[in-house]
RNA sequence: GGGACCAUAGGGUAGCUUGGUCGAUCCUUUGGGCUUUGGGAGCCUGAGACUCCGGUUCAAAUCCGGGUGGUCCCA
């Protein structure tokens, strides 16, 4: 049971590898694209979504919208149709009997919610409103599929969707979700870089797209939050109408943000080593295990002192447990370090003569002998918001260093294919980035910020920094 | 969208070129037993597989066609 796979050299082994060994999914369900959570990565997934849910539900209610929705509704906006027409997967019987009209199993969930919308909202004094749901969608990949990161059903998808009076407002609220999404990632320790996607690649239908990308450690990038501003564009085509303060009826404006499975992928992906999962404390289903070290004499004191301080530690708020399996200690180890957990307590004999024990770091393996007298449950906290730091700190890094401002057009893919996100200057015009992505065969991820000087492929005057790089 | 490769126990593999020796190899996993236990212990004894459909043939894991699934590369 080993890791199989470089992370660096061979990342896309290392992946599948470390899914299977540290039994998060199990991609061998017989349908292309769909694989089954197991325990253990579900628990994974429930404290992301604890996290995720935390943040949202300070400013936004959950709800549940259907899986299905009527031809009718998906075929009303033109543009966001095209997007998704290729993908999308249709019910066209009941039983035996053909249904009169087709269902789509939502591909994403707006011609669900907003023909609802324009049933709830009268007057200005109904908005704004936000929602959100975690929800399956399907989607009809013909490309091949990777587990969790390209998939036919996305099984968690939290997508939220606010309505508002003015156009400033869902403005302000794109801000909002972004900022959000930031204090998320910020908690997984995964570091972001938030794009203004090109034109030609923001969400069907939206007025404009901003993106978080991370970078896996093949040096691709991988989407894993949208963030859209919808304008009035929805409100028209579904009739959402409200009446204002001054009389009028007019459509509002609309935002919504989506995140996936994709933020487990790139948890997992990112903090991950040869060893196995390495998990931030604070997602880790067990932050804590307590491995007693038993021999024939003296095996009760040991154990009766472990469960003592797993006690200490359940009060004090840890997910503790504590490894009583019949193994040698080594085959505990090993498992400790395949799943990730945060901290290790080893106690024996030796250790509760000297009134010790050795705690291990997951993330540096670096051990610390901590006296029993001494206050456990500050100690481990202490020690945990360490490893969150160290995590963050190390993910960042990287990131950063794969980040390389590139001034020479023919130096673009040379740099980008050696694992780096390349900035440049752009002139803003359509054509002339299409030109560099056709060129360099790879994407422009958006724009990070301003710029002056001038563009790098058609020497104009520049007006953005971009990202370009290879991605997922 | 195009291409390459692949499918044998839970995982990884040998066998396929040249059909018969396969009642299918080895590692890992796994049930039971004994001895062990501060980093994957040892011995004994069990369990577990030729992706599906069709074709060729006296005979198919092996050859041919298709389906399904998987991996990678390019657009």
């Amino acid at each position: 049971m080993t890791i199989t796979g470089d992370v660096m050299e061979d990342f896309s082994q290392w992946f599948h590898s470390i899914l299977e060994e540290a039994k998060i999914i199990d991609s061998r369900y017989p349908i292309k694209g769909m694989s089954v959570w197991l325990p253990k990565g579900f628990k994974i997934r429930k404290y992301v979504l604890r996290e995720l849910e935390r943040l949202m539900d300070k400013d936004h209610d959950e709800v549940l919208f259907p899986l299905l929705i009527p031809e009718t509704e998906l075929a009303k906006e033109g543009i966001h149709v095209k997007g998704f027409e290729e993908e999308v997967y249709w019910v066209t019987h009941g039983g035996m009997k053909e249904l009169n009209e087709k269902l789509a199993i939502r591909p994403t969930s707006e011609t669900a919610i907003y023909p609802m919308f324009s049933l709830w909202i009268r007057s200005h004094i109904d908005l704004p409103i936000k929602v959100y749901q975690t929800v399956n969608t399907m989607r009809y990949e013909t490309k091949h599929t990777r587990p969790l990161i390209r998939v036919r059903e996305i099984t968690t998808f939290t997508e939220s969707h606010t309505v508002h009076e003015t156009y400033e407002q869902a403005s302000q609220q794109v801000q909002d979700g972004i900022a959000i999404y930031k204090r998320l990632f910020d908690i997984l320790a995964i570091p972001y870089l938030v794009h203004d996607r090109p034109s030609w690649d923001k969400f069907p239908g939206a007025e404009y797209t901003f993106a978080f990308d991370t970078l896996m450690r093949d040096g691709k990038t991988l989407q894993v939050g949208t963030v859209h501003n919808l304008g009035d564009t929805f409100a028209k085509t579904f009739d959402i109408k409200y009446e204002a303060a001054d009389g009028d009826h007019r459509h509002p404006y609309q935002t919504c943000y989506g995140l996936s499975d994709r933020v487990i992928a790139s948890l997992i992906a990112i903090h991950g080593d040869e060893k196995g999962l390495v998990l931030p404390p604070l997602v880790a289903p067990t932050q804590v295990t307590i491995i007693p070290i038993i021999f024939k004499d003296g095996a009760e004191d040991v154990l009766y002192k472990a469960n003592e301080i797993k006690d200490i530690l359940k009060d004090g708020g840890f997910r503790v447990s504590i490894d009583n399996r019949d193994l040698r200690a080594g085959k505990k180890y090993y498992d400790w370090e395949l799943n990730g957990i945060p901290i290790r307590i080893d106690i024996g004999p030796r250790d509760l003569k000297n009134n010790k024990m050795i705690i291990t770091r997951r993330d540096t393996f670096t051990k610390e002998e901590c006296s029993l007298s001494e206050d456990i449950v500050s100690n481990l906290n202490s020690c945990l918001s360490k490893i969150n730091t160290n995590l963050k700190e190390k993910a960042w890094n990287f990131m950063r260093e794969h980040v390389v401002e590139i001034d020479s057009s023919d130096k673009i893919e040379e740099i980008v294919l050696n694992g780096n996100v390349g900035l440049i200057k752009w002139c803003g015009g359509y054509d002339c980035g299409k030109e560099i992505e056709d060129k360099t065969n790879l994407d422009i991820l958006g724009v990070q910020g301003e710029a002056k000087g001038e563009c790098i492929n058609c020497n104009k005057n520049a007006k953005h920094t971009i990202s370009i790089a290879k991605t997922y």
